[in-house]
DNA sequence: CGTCGGCTTGATTGTGCTCAACCCGGGTGG
DNA sequence: CCACCCGGGTTGAGCACAATCAAGCCGACG
């Protein structure tokens, strides 16, 4: 299903359309979404393209970064490894979702490709060069790293307080959210997709064991909340029924 | 020893002075710490201080905020409650710390004050204004979340991967070198220090519970890792000593 | 056909949770 | 002044959930 594309090999039918910021999929959502023309074009002259396969590490902890950029396709996860070897994933990159750290030269943690990920890189000191002329730019930045920092808060709740039944459900719906996403469509109902991840990748990310997450989609799986395809397909009967095994907040109370 | 200061009355001391940016105390750290003669007047023209008691709230989950701000001083916490009352604390403003988001008419979580706190407010509407035209304020914003982002992460890591006494060891560290950092000297050897919180608020903050918290606190006492002089008073005979507890990496290798 | 990685399942263990009793110090009211 | 209460904290006994250790399955690939 993940076709592996070295990065020199040119690439299948999406990658020669994205040498154009226009037809660019992620246009509307990553960090340059709301430049101005001039800014755009200048942009599109300090970014290359480049391609991740399946396992690949994008960075490593503590290496130095020419360069920042976002993820046009694909899942990159972050993480971070003790000297033991514990793994704590403590990020998910997917599609427009930007990578690196403007102001400082190295990341603090691996940036490892999950799935194929193509990546549209910029300069790092060019990029930081234009984020302190350009408001636009920075303070879409500021947005996108606002809404990270929601989004790792919210993943604390679950690291901290969350049940393995509660945190694999919640692993699954938002699979489920952002496949919906992909389709513009909402979550709703029966949904199908796919795990972008292997048991042990959803153990790092969610502060268990490869054995506890599989045991724990095998009781879903007999509770009939999800239907497995083989190991990596899995469908939803009713969303609905999936939230209720979050723990989270039913959205919308009788409030209107 | 926590003064209850209602913000319309005149408070203590030092409150007097902080009229006046110029002897801000968090002046060189703040979101502010940029800005140009111009911006920082205007800053100055929308600003106001407010008191908050110790377990007073800030703001509460979901509500409307008017204001962004500055923690000046105190300690508040940052933090999200289950339907069923499990609580995690997900975040610690500590002086210079910002408060509120931007582009956001609400946060998604309690905002409490854990000591007596003073905050320096800026109305968020012409805050925001002002971001969207200074490249100043917006870069300076975006490096103090791209720290939190880090903090936040470095946080999942500790709630995910490590045990309960080098979950606490990990806090006595961070309230250790908070604690050197406010006295301009770098944590080593010999420390003293006090809690700014409670057992249950520590709990709340490392995913345990308060007995759990108090049961690694008497076994760090009683290995000599730290002596306590009653509950809140702590002191650290030999901080490398504590930093072994944590888990962390010895910064530091061999390596020069 | 054999191997290997990813996954599942079982048996057992152990860390941290739950429930519960009790301590301690400070504040309040009789 | 003392009795009482109350919040915060400590300690103990037993339990449960997830970790660990271990065996075996399944499908892909050489």
């Amino acid at each position: 299903m993940i076709l592996i594309n070295p990065g020199y090999l040119m690439p299948q039918n999406s990658s020669r359309l994205q040498t154009e910021c226009g037809d660019c999929p992620i246009r509307h959502r990553a960090v340059c979404s709301r430049c101005e023309p001039d800014e755009l074009s200048f942009l599109e002259s300090i970014k290359s393209y480049k391609t991740f396969a399946a396992g690949e590490a994008i960075t490593w902890a503590g290496e130095e970064l020419r360069f920042v950029g976002s993820v046009v396709s694909g899942v990159a996860s972050v993480s971070h490894t003790m000297e033991d070897g514990r793994r704590q994933m403590v990020g998910l990159l997917l599609p427009s979702d930007f990578v690196g750290r403007p102001g400082r030269r190295t990341t603090p943690y691996d940036v490892v490709a999950a799935t194929e990920v193509l990546l549209c890189r910029f300069d790092r000191t060019a990029f930081e060069n234009l984020l302190t002329k350009s408001p636009a730019l920075s303070n879409r930045l500021l947005e996108m790293m606002l809404d990270e920092l929601d989004a790792a808060r919210e993943w604390m709740l679950l690291l901290g307080r969350k049940t393995a039944r509660e945190k694999i459900s919640s692993l699954l719906a938002i699979f489920a959210r952002r496949d919906a996403n992909l389709r513009k469509s909402r979550a709703t109902g029966k949904l199908l997709f796919d795990l972008p991840l292997t048991r042990e990748e959803m153990a790092d990310y969610l502060g268990l064991t490869l054995e506890t997450v599989s045991r724990q989609i095998s009781a879903l799986k007999r509770d009939g909340v999800i239907v497995l395809d083989g190991k990596r397909s899995v469908t939803v009967p009713d969303f609905a029924r999936l939230l209720d095994e979050t723990g989270d907040d039913t959205d919308g109370g009788i409030v209107a």
